[in-house]
DNA sequence: AGAATGATTTGATTTTGGTCATTTCATACC
DNA sequence: GGTATGAAATGACCAAAATCAAATCATTCT
């Protein structure tokens, strides 16, 4: 395979365009008035990967949008172990819960993969949740939607073996109908999926081997092909609650 | 040990009194008026143990508050495997998500112990998240320290071992300060709470006896003496990235 | 008290995933 | 092209937890 640009390999990894009306679920049901006030108040900057944006604790006074490159959300223990939380990309925001969590940051922000990241001051969003009540109500439908995805992940981590859970990763990736032939990128390089689905870089790639031998994928680098998605929801979905197409467990944003 | 009946087994077990005011964190946002409406409308009903109250899927009407026994929560898998969510208990209430979900239930909902559980109208809490700003924000709070609490249960399952899952579970239990000696009573039987801690009842029995070798705790029954709560949440919290006493992860009532 | 039932514990074994060391591969950089 | 670098794969081994089977214990029911 010949080396991509940098540029070609966000395309590729699977970025979309930046939103510059900001479509997101939670924002676009802000008031047009507050919408001009966060979009006045938001600044850019570009961050190296290896930045860390905030850390667990600290003091909230932004939440974050990514234009571009990566960001993982994780915790780390005593230990020195590290959960992640989440792994995102162009389009979603983050930092936001802070606001009812005593205005610290549950978890921390580390770039991942060269980034573009927009800050909003809080007390913009605070202060519409307190005069828009139909804002108010986007923003309880958003944290459902978030806890249902995390009532997933929990089931997953603990009936899903790692191919399994390889495998319905692979499923919410694809945006091409839920049977027949498909072929996904993985997002994000090896290691970090490794850790975005709670397991160590050499089991996934074992697992990824095992879900190959059991379900005939094809793996080609980072690129998955698939001839049958049923057999794979199939060899996945039977260690889970929900089946596929589990919109549950779509983009976070 | 002497028998116990049934009375005596729901006050060891450490049921509080019925709340006649619903003191509940959420529903005490309500407005006077509501509230009298709730109370209004709110049926009880008594269940015996393996009653099942509403599947996952289940179109829903109402949501519930436990006056006594206990309920457990869960998904079930294709493949018969159970995953539950939360055991719940007096003063605890159910189903509200339900709301936000497309009137679906996410979750099965099943009496553990004979329980009296009082339903009400899922409509009324619409209309007052729509009404009342105070509410909206009030639930919203309430559904970050929830989102907060499953981040934290993700975390331990993937870096707590069994033992260090049930320290962290007697630790929370404590209401006698955050150092010194303490004694707890498991809520509820080992089985069930294998299956919350999400491990086998065998790893559950092997981890607790583990957990005695390790820290020193006395084992009676399903009452535990720890003599110093220092030793049990180093044990514990060093592999955990919030150190004990870790509010979050307090009741979700 | 004695039997029946289910919870809990214990033992033996297997499975899964983690750990450590090493090799191979891909990409970036001279 | 040739080397340095980190990612990924592989092998050997270990540890944790699951599984299967059996023994104990507690509680409930005659």
């Amino acid at each position: 395979m010949r080396a991509m640009t940098k540029t070609e390999q966000h395309v590729i990894k699977g970025n979309k365009p930046f939103p510059f009306s900001l479509p997101h679920p939670l924002l676009s049901a802000l008031s047009e008035s507050t919408m001009a006030d966060l979009l006045k108040s938001l600044t850019w900057s570009a961050h190296e990967k290896g930045k860390i944006i905030f850390l667990a604790g600290d003091a909230a006074q932004f939440f974050f949008v990514i234009k571009s490159g990566w960001v993982k959300l994780f915790r780390e223990t005593m230990d020195g172990d590290q959960s992640v939380v989440d792994v995102l990309s162009a389009g979603q925001i983050f930092g936001k819960a802070a606001l009812f969590e005593g205005n610290t940051y549950s978890y921390s922000a580390e770039v991942v993969e060269d980034a573009e990241i927009g800050a909003m001051p809080l007390s913009l969003l605070k202060r519409e949740i307190e005069v828009n009540n139909a804002f108010a109500q986007a923003m309880i439908k958003y944290m459902a939607d978030i806890r249902r995805q995390q009532e997933q992940e929990i089931e997953h981590r603990s009936l899903q073996n790692a191919p399994q859970r390889i495998g319905c990763f692979l499923l919410r990736l694809t945006t091409q109908g839920s049977e027949g032939p498909a072929t996904m990128d993985l997002p994000y390089d090896k290691t970090l999926l490794a850790a975005r689905l709670g397991m160590q870089p050499e089991t996934f790639s074992r697992a990824l081997s095992r879900l190959r031998e059991d379900t005939g994928i094809r793996i080609k680098g980072s690129r998955i092909e698939v001839d049958n998605l049923n057999t794979l929801s199939q060899y996945s979905c039977s260690a889970c609650s929900s089946n596929f197409p589990c919109k549950d467990l779509k983009d976070r944003t």
